[in-house]
DNA sequence: GCAAGAATAGAACATACATTCCAGATTTGT
DNA sequence: ACAAATCTGGAATGTATGTTCTATTCTTGC
């Protein structure tokens, strides 16, 4: 008899099943991984269909689902298909649902909520955006540069200045050489001459342009520190003294622009300078 | 033979037939008229469920289920439930594809690519995620109790400064008293014991959670001080000291948890609080 | 209060369904 | 290259399911 994996639970949400069958599916048989393949990619017709019509549209025979199924410790095909279905009946309706849901009693509700609404809805069009506008090229050698630098050198004011403080953050956990510019008033300059061309800078900057930043960005550029910056148009200032830019327009609600797409880039870009680091210092040993 | 009602279309859509039900609904015979309120009060028991389970539920004959059906024109059970089927499959929030796309995008050929993939995902996920648990009614309580407040005091340490440092930033802009805790080393007490119960706070921490923070929630809810708090679990011990507190799971990749979540909310908190101030100045000078 | 008509419950039916089974094909290990 | 094990396709099977049918109950109009 087939084993089935007693040994390991059976998943009962859809997350953990989609992570499983991920886990798995490269060891899977051609067959069964064909199935993988379509149950991620069509879950609801999983949900809907009957084994025969979705055998028919994944290619496959009947017996072949509850194969699958009973490959990933299910009894058959339709208890499988039971977390299909409660995927999307448990899909939580969502903020703006439940906002229509409880209208007309409470007018300062609804106001509160749409600002919630508003937000959320900003944060993801503009990640969206961001997913769509950065070049994984540039991306690439942005964190080529920085992984590089001796210490990284981090310029941001305003409204920019949370995303180097998370960065500054990260930097530190991660044991990566940073040094914030701009903290305390005064010493910039200080902190500026140190910099050389063995180190790099990450300067992120919108529009009203802080011209402290710019002003710095330059001085670094200026004593050859090469410098990676995140902005929101290619007329920036920022762009000409940068060796790598990015234009990432955040979308607003209401005249205040989002932060996420910005925070989500700074993380990726932490966590590829520390792992492009890691790679490297390990390939150096292995040499 | 019954009417079947040939004369008025057959309703295709969910809302349509939601709709034609509702109409109907008085002038129904009883039996007919108990399916009409089950199946609108649970229409995910009706997409999902057998005839024989929803009779059961619904407390009546298999065949009222197809007499209802057939009452509104439809061949039989079978037909009337893909209606109710094709309204789970229609509320796919468009949000996998989206994130299809991104993977369908030439990111994932670099590693860097796909650590920058995965962060953005993670944020997506994260935003979803609180757009479904935060309830509207929380909200506007914490909006009203930091509205009302005569200064703001922000706590937040490590991961959750660059939350802080935005919402100082912005309260700036929109000239809202506020007193961050905790930049400088020393003074935190001496700031805190000029909070009083005319004043509000506002503390961010996430698990591993910041003893400090978690302190001064502490410190603040002893002197009277409403406290709003934004924590990842409802075991925070923050929660104790809370008056209104949200949970939020950040989405993480790679174990770097996103933050992009976080920061929607809380430039949604900080517009909403200005908001409220500024409606609440107008109706007075109104009155 | 009685008859005519509609509505209902429950059993009977036909079929659509998931599952099992086995022979043949394919892969894996030696 | 051979044997063993695994995988696969397709038909067989028995159950679960939607639907139909009919006797009975409940409304409705006079």
């Amino acid at each position: 008899m087939a084993e089935t994996e007693n040994n390991i639970a059976i998943p009962q949400d859809f997350d953990s099943l989609k992570t499983i069958i991920l886990e798995r599916k490269a060891q899977l048989p051609k067959r069964l991984r064909q199935v993988a393949a379509y149950a991620l990619d069509n879950p609801d017709e999983i949900a809907f269909g009957t084994a025969a019509s979705i055998a028919t549209s994944a290619d496959v025979q009947p017996s072949t689902l509850v194969r699958f199924a009973q490959h990933f410790g299910f009894e058959g095909f339709s208890s499988l298909q039971q977390i299909f279905r409660a995927r999307l009946r448990e899909r939580t309706p969502g903020y703006d649902e439940r906002l229509k849901a409880l209208s007309g009693n409470d007018h300062s509700k609804l106001e509160s909520g749409s600002i919630f609404n508003g937000f959320v809805a900003a944060a993801h069009r503009s990640l969206d955006n961001i997913a769509s506008s950065v070049e994984p090229e540039a991306f690439e050698r942005a964190v080529n540069i920085l992984a590089g630098a001796e210490t990284i050198y981090l310029v941001a004011k305003r409204r920019s200045y949370p995303i180097s403080g998370y960065m500054a953050y990260a930097f530190g956990k991660l044991k990566v050489k940073y040094q914030m510019v701009g903290t305390a008033a005064g010493i910039d300059d200080d902190i500026l001459a140190m910099a050389g061309p063995q180190d790099a800078a990450f300067a992120v900057s919108f529009s009203p342009y802080a011209s402290e930043s710019v002003n710095q960005a330059k001085l670094l550029a200026n004593r050859k520190v090469p410098v990676v910056s995140l902005t929101d148009s290619a007329f920036s200032p920022l762009a000409e003294s940068s060796k790598v830019w990015f234009e990432l327009v955040e979308a607003d609600h209401a005249g205040f622009r989002s932060l996420s797409a910005s925070m989500a880039f700074a993380m990726a870009l932490t966590v590829a300078i520390a792992e492009k680091r890691r790679r490297v210092s390990e390939d150096h040993l292995i040499e």
